[in-house]
RNA sequence: CGGGGCGUAGCGCAGUCCGGUUGAGCGCGCUUGGUUUGGGACCAAGAGGUCCUCGGUUCAAAUCCGAGCGCCCCGACCA
């Protein structure tokens, strides 16, 4: 990718709404924007983090054997009466009456319609166990939206739905879960925390909580449930077992609030010069620096370094911005790209500079080594993760 | 929803207390030309505003009064 030819909008000063260090960058970087409270546009390079933790989940749930399907973000009004949570979500629901007068919602969390699919289609218990899950944006009518996408009152949720014949089946899709959840968080550059968790109006009798840390209060990233038979009770969600007894499914729900993990990353991964992402989650793994548009040496070697590394699939960006390289290297670092290449005067000794974004160090290298050492790299740190 | 703060150019702010040479300004950003190019360059010339909205007071309102809207923070609340 150019970045003249990018939409990467970096400012010096966030605005004075932001408070907290994820908002501030999150501005600062170009990465979302504010329609209104709670409300954001993801611009392109928060869309592209955004697209590296649902790849990240997605990979992770696919191996654990979940499958994925996409629900509607509307739902009638009606399914949560018989689940008997219309009230209890309230006001937190957004809703509203259509032209026929049948009442509707956004969804909040999607229990009901899940729990509808199965009851209609899961009759036998050779059908069973099953884990579906979906990667949507949720609407909350939020009392308080805070911390831009920390608190949304539209995020991007991954939510996941087990369904079991008994309680120990119910007891293996949570631990499986669980065991998946670690593996998405850590490959997401997290340190995270969990803990045993109110079930609060999702219900259930148990459940936990991964609370990533940062210095933000918020970001519980995510949250698995046992619901047990509360839903399949209430909406008659049964299936055949072996006896030729009716019998109702387990069920467990399993959250991720992936918006917000893009938020969390950042409370994890800063300096005062910017953003530190992770590789795995970096919207760019390389930025190439040339130090100076007008020096026709400079501006080829970069080029064609730019290609050398786009030809192998490594994802790259050249600023090849008209500015001075102060504010090339300002950007780099706020943007927070975990590998900067330099080039500069050293050309002459056909060398460049490859700058690590996590600890500011500068190795020289030759300028036929560039691909060789980014691979390198790039192994340490899978490696290490 | 209770408490607090804020609303003047894209962003950050001054001006508001004490209404009138402030024909609404500053820094950054933006445009054009030139000089620059190793950590947010410099010179010159420009563009850009319903001073949140509506109403009131007044000869006169960014400034005073009233209502409304929006945004942020704390609390309660919350996958």
């Amino acid at each position: 990718m150019k970045w003249s030819k990018y939409f990467i909008p970096t400012q010096k000063q966030a605005p004075k709404e932001a408070e907290t260090i994820s908002h501030k960058l999150l501005i600062r970087a170009g990465l979302i924007d504010k329609l209104s409270a709670g409300v954001y546009t993801y611009l392109p390079l928060g869309l592209k983090v955004l697209r590296k933790i649902e790849n990240i989940i997605r990979e992770e749930m696919n191996k654990a054997g979940a499958i994925e399907l996409l629900m509607p973000a509307l739902q009638p009004s009606s399914l949560w009466k018989e689940s008997e949570r219309l009230d209890k979500m309230g006001k937190d629901m957004i809703r509203f009456i259509d032209r026929h007068g049948r009442e509707m919602i956004f969804g909040p969390t999607h229990e009901e319609v899940i729990t509808d699919i199965i009851r209609r289609y899961i009759k036998s218990w050779k059908q069973l166990p099953i884990i579906l899950y979906q990667i949507q944006t949720k609407f909350r009518d939020e009392i308080r939206p805070r911390f831009a996408i920390i608190r949304a009152r539209e995020f991007l949720m991954k939510d996941a739905y087990s369904f079991d014949l008994d309680e120990k089946g119910l007891d293996k899709s949570y631990n499986l879960m669980k065991e998946t959840y670690i593996k998405i968080f850590k490959r997401c550059g997290l340190n995270f925390t969990i803990r045993e968790a109110e079930s609060g109006v999702i219900g259930g009798k148990f459940s936990e909580e991964f609370v990533a840390e940062g210095e933000c209060s918020e970001l519980e990233v995510g949250h698995i449930f046992k619901l047990g038979l509360e839903y399949s009770k209430s909406m008659k969600a049964y299936f055949l077992d072996k006896d030729n007894q009716e019998k109702p499914i387990y069920m467990g729900c399993y959250g991720i609030g992936v918006s917000r993990i893009v938020a969390a990353i950042i409370e994890g991964n800063y300096d005062k010069n910017g953003i530190i992402w992770p590789f795995s989650i970096s919207p760019f793994l390389v930025d190439i620096i040339p130090i100076n548009m007008t020096d026709s040496g400079i501006v080829n070697i970069s080029e064609k370094v730019y290609n050398q590394l786009k030809s192998n699939n490594i994802s790259v960006i050249i600023d090849d911005r008209e500015e001075s390289a102060g504010v090339k290297f300002k950007d780099a670092d706020l943007c927070g790209f975990p590998i900067q290449i330099i080039v500069g005067k050293k050309i002459k000794d056909k060398k460049l500079e490859v700058k690590k974004r996590k600890d500011g160090e500068i190795v020289e290298i030759a300028i036929d080594k560039v691909l060789d050492y980014i691979n390198s790299l790039v192994e340490l740190e899978s490696v290490r993760i």
